[in-house]
DNA sequence: TAAAAAAACTAAACATATTTAGAAAAACGT
DNA sequence: ACGTTTTTCTAAATATGTTTAGTTTTTTTA
């Protein structure tokens, strides 16, 4: 009735072999295992034939090795994670190994939820994280300091990682040098709170020093914080504010796409045309939405490609390492563009 | 030196009882398999205390159940997918399951060959797959036949099957309805090729019928077709060629959100400003992007959410059920809502 | 041609759970 | 106190591969 799945054992009995001998075959192990030419031969055509496939369970459970890849980030539906999904994904495919994708909601508790179940109990073989966490502490737990973890988007400074993550401080100052360069002498920059998050404070670092090269004070107000988990809201009632205000602002610069998106949100409900009031607007992260919209934004760009594949490859070269004493971690940062849309 | 996980075996030993009777406790049966409630407690909090969390391939290999869904889409990238991702993960997340997510390339080998490895082998207990498939045929083999699979975005129509799609012919023909009480008398719609997706054919179905309703005549040049290989060029060419014909038209409708993107994007480069032209910009799927485009877009939108919460549900009801005789289909047909920016 | 070496193969253990069939212990009835 | 139930628990089988430690067969060497 239930079609029944070929096992090993069932190409070894029409072969009249042994299953181990199958096994072997099967795993391109034949030659070192010095199984004749002629028997490997027959046991791979007999496989294609039965259309046999290893159960991956089975595989997994013995040698400890799923082929799986976890890949955590706050939210798949940001197009910043998403298209960086895609890349770690293609990289991954051609090694043979799958991606299992999980978002944590920027919610620690979730977070560590999903590590405890896919890491530490070795579902996966490998992590790529854009972690949520305010520490490294719980990446210190024994059973995880040997597993291999890929950092991207953000890293802990409080611990020793491997991470690929683009230049946020060097982005950051080159965007507000620009900013200057184009006159402006009051920026208000848009952050998240709790703004923990080492991409976040590193684009902060940048920001403030860009303004103290140019002995620009930076002053309580040339920064805003909204709350992460009322983004929009938030943004609204600050923004306005701030519109309303009697200081005058000549730059409106936010820290990722997720303020820039709500912030140009309310620009749409207000009909308020920065460009006409004399304000330029920038954001770090540059999403394909900013080539449509006015007024024109200038933005940092990550290379999403190359931080998926490279997150990709490290991830793979760490499983291959693993238990191979040297215990170096690789930083890896890439450069960012300024894309100044005139 | 490597941290041993903790086993079964090693609570057992502990507690001086046999691992099937932790088994059995771990899993919720204490009670219908009459373990004594002071035991189940001493399990249980013997459990906790030693940190064990059951082995899933071990588990897997022995139930024939992962608790994993696959989700198979042409590109997690488009925003499109990668919401209804979210809304996936988060109603399995709710149920205890598991999401893995793989990009076809709008590729059907590598749709056949994800599907092989993941569903034939029953490496997930589930599959919502947004086929690329030109034919059910794949589908109605044995193995495949039994197996739950929620096709989402698109069905095959020679095929009887669980799916959970748009209204796609309802909303295209309420757009072009729209569109000619605007006053349209020329829409120019254009669709991706191949075009035997569901969805496509649907909605050029849709729009015929409404132009039909109003006995406006559909030729040839009415419906633009572009490889889905190069959209962004052969939109660029045939879109060009489009606006210096001698004919005028009043509107564009693109069958997609891609095709949409690739349109606004030569709008841009070419300085157009379809507004002033007297063209209405109009399309399938409702991007957060629309919102902030010029010119005005009048966009068909999905409820996105409702789509990946009632695939995610029919997937593990479809699960449940499984091998429970009765083989009805569903199929869910969610209603689209036109959006008309003015 | 017998002993030694090399080549080709296999039985059994193992990875870690779940489940079936049945055993031991406790409680009950008389 | 002894057989019968009922309650509680367990040994062993199972799921499907990989790997270790041999064994058998063939070839080579003296």
């Amino acid at each position: 009735m239930a079609l029944k799945k070929t096992l090993l054992e069932d190409i070894a009995r029409e072969l009249n072999v042994s299953k181990t001998l199958v096994s072997m075959v099967i795993n391109g192990k034949g030659d070192s295992y010095g199984i004749s030419k002629k028997t490997q031969e027959k046991v791979l055509s007999k496989a294609g034939e039965m259309q046999y496939t290893p159960n991956m369970f089975a595989r997994a459970l013995r040698t400890g090795k799923s082929n799986l890849i976890g890949l955590l980030v706050a939210d798949i539906s940001n197009p910043f994670y998403s298209n960086i999904a895609k890349y770690v994904e293609k990289a991954l495919a051609e090694k043979g190994y799958n991606l299992m994708i999980c978002s944590t909601d920027e919610n620690i508790e979730r977070e560590e939820k999903l590590i405890q179940l896919f890491a530490e109990q070795q579902i996966i073989d490998g992590l790529i994280i854009a972690s949520t966490n305010t520490s490294g502490e719980f990446f210190k737990k024994e059973r995880l300091r040997n597993f291999p973890i890929v950092f991207i988007d953000r890293y802990l400074p409080d611990i020793e990682s491997n991470y690929v993550v683009a230049n946020d401080y060097q982005g950051s100052f080159e965007l507000t040098d620009l900013l200057i360069h184009k006159g402006c002498k009051n920026i208000v920059a848009f952050n998240i709170t709790p703004s923990h998050i080492s991409s976040l404070t590193e684009r902060v670092r940048g920001f403030k020093d860009a303004l103290h090269k140019y002995h620009l004070p930076f002053k309580e107000s040339n920064l805003v914080e909204v709350s992460f988990n009322d983004i929009q809201n938030d943004v609204r009632k600050k923004l306005i504010a701030l519109l309303k205000q009697s200081e005058k602002i000549d730059a409106i610069y936010t820290l990722n796409n997720n303020i820039a998106t709500a912030c140009l949100n309310v620009f749409n409900e207000l009909a308020f045309d920065a460009k006409k009031e004399g304000i330029i607007f920038a954001s770090f992260d540059d999403i394909s939405l900013f080539d449509f919209v006015k007024p024109n934004i200038i933005s940092v760009s990550q290379p999403l490609e190359q931080i998926g594949t490279e997150a990709a490859n490290l991830a793979l070269k760490l499983i291959d390492k693993k238990g191979a004493g040297t215990v170096e971690y690789e930083k890896i940062v890439l450069p960012t563009s300024i894309i100044s849309r005139n």
